[in-house]
DNA sequence: TTGACAAACTAAACGATGTTTAGTATATTT
DNA sequence: AAATATACTAAACATCGTTTAGTTTGTCAA
C-alpha cells in the first residue's frame, strides 16, 4: 500500500514548492510584492491550485515564519554546550546576531514585520518563539547566580540583553544604509565588548 | 491679491484633511486596511481627488512619516538643556522610548515598518532622521570626554545606544503580547537602570 | 476491463485594490 | 462675455486574493 505513501510525498514536495518559490520571490522582490499568481507562474501551475495546499496567502508566510523559527531555536541550543556561564551568554548574543544577519528575511519575517505575526498570537505555534527566550533567560539567570551580573532581576535582564541583540539586528537589517558597510564589523565587535563589560564584572 | 494666498490656504488645509483622515484610519485598522477609497469616502470626495493632492498612497504615509520626525527631533531637542553629561544621555534614552511608546503608530512607520522607508534613501528629507543621530553622538561624546563611558569609540557607542532603545522601543510595541502588562513599567525602570550603570562609573 | 468515485487541477469570475483618463462643473482672468 | 485655468469626478484599467464550478486524471471495487 506505498500509494498513499506517495501521494503524502507528493502533496510534501508540492508544498515545499511553493514555500521555495515563494521565500524565492519575497527575497528579491519584498513581501508586498509577493503574489499566489507569481507563486503560481513561477512554478507553472494555476493560482488557483496553490489554495489546494494553503488556506491563504498568511499561510505561507506563516509556515515560512515557523521554518525560521526552527532553524532559530536549533543554532540557539547549539551554543548551550558552553559551560562557563558568561561565555555562554554572549555567546548566545552573538549567535543571535549572526542568525539575524545571515537570514534577514527570516528574521525579518520572525521579528520586524508586523504581517504574518497576528496569527502567532492566536495560535499555539508559537511555542518556538517563547523557548527561545526561556532559553535567554535560563543563561541570564546562571550568570546571576554565578555572581557575573549587578541586577538580581532575571527578567528585566534578559528582557535588556533581548533589546540589545534585537536593536542590533533590526538597525543593521532595516538601517543599514546609514552604516557604511567597512564599519559594519567593527561596530559589531564594539558592540559585544560593551556587552561584555555589561555581564562579566565580578562584585 | 489675497486670492492666491487662499487658494493656497485652501490647498494646505486640503492635504491636512487627507493626512488627518489617514491617520485617523491608520490608527483603527492599521498600514494595510488604509485604502484610498476609504480615505476619500472619510472626507467626502471622490478617490481621483486624492491624487490632485498627492503623488500615490506611499506619499501620504511618507508624509505622516515627515511629521513623526518633526515631533521626534523636537522632544529630543527639548532634553539638550540638561547640563550634566550622563544625566543628558539618559534623558536623550528615555526620551527616545517614551516617544516611540507614546507615538506607536509613528515610531512604528518611522523605524519599524519597511514600506515608506525605501523613499527616504532617494529622498533628501531623511535629514532629520539624520540629525536625530548626530544628537546622540554628540551626547555620547560629552560622556566620553567627561570620563563616563569606557569605550572611546563614539561611533560604536553611539550605535550599541541606539540599539538599547530600538530594541526595548520595537519589542514593546510589536512584541508587547509577550511581556505582561504589570512588568512593561518595571522592565523600563530597570533597563535604564542597566543603561546607567552601563554609563556613569568614572575610571 | 469497466464504471464509480475521489483527487488534482484549472478557467473564469468576484469583489476590492491603487491609479489613470477623459470629461464636467466652477472660479478666475482677460 | 469669452477664454482659460482650477477643482473635481465617473468610469475604466490592471492587478490583487480568493471562490466557484467544472474538467481531467488517477484509483479501485465489480
Amino acid at each position: 500500500m506505498g500509494i498513499k505513501e506517495r501521494k503524502q510525498r507528493n502533496r510534501k514536495e508540492m508544498e515545499k514548492h511553493i514555500l521555495d518559490a515563494a521565500m524565492k520571490l519575497y527575497l528579491k522582490e519584498g513581501y508586498k510584492n509577493v503574489t499566489i499568481r507569481k507563486i503560481a507562474k513561477y512554478i507553472e501551475y494555476s493560482p488557483a491550485t496553490i489554495y489546494l495546499y494553503f488556506k491563504d496567502k498568511e499561510e505561507i508566510f506563516f509556515t515560512l515564519q515557523k521554518h525560521g523559527f526552527e532553524k532559530f531555536v536549533k543554532i540557539q541550543i547549539s551554543v548551550q554546550s558552553i559551560k562557563n556561564p558568561v561565555k555562554r551568554l554572549l555567546a548566545h548574543g552573538e549567535a543571535y546576531v549572526k542568525f539575524a544577519l545571515e537570514n534577514k528575511e527570516y528574521y525579518d519575517l520572525m521579528f520586524i514585520t508586523s504581517e504574518p505575526v497576528l496569527m502567532l498570537k492566536e495560535r499555539k505555534d508559537w511555542d518556538t518563539g517563547i523557548n527561545s527566550y526561556d532559553l535567554l533567560k535560563q543563561n541570564v539567570k546562571s550568570c546571576i547566580e554565578a555572581g557575573f551580573i549587578k541586577t538580581k532581576d532575571v527578567e528585566i535582564t534578559s528582557f535588556a540583553l533581548w533589546s540589545f541583540v534585537h536593536g542590533i539586528s533590526s538597525l543593521l537589517i532595516k538601517r543599514g544604509f546609514m552604516i557604511p558597510e567597512e564599519f559594519r564589523k567593527h561596530i559589531l565587535k564594539g558592540a559585544f565588548e560593551i556587552l561584555n563589560g555589561l555581564i562579566s564584572y565580578k562584585r
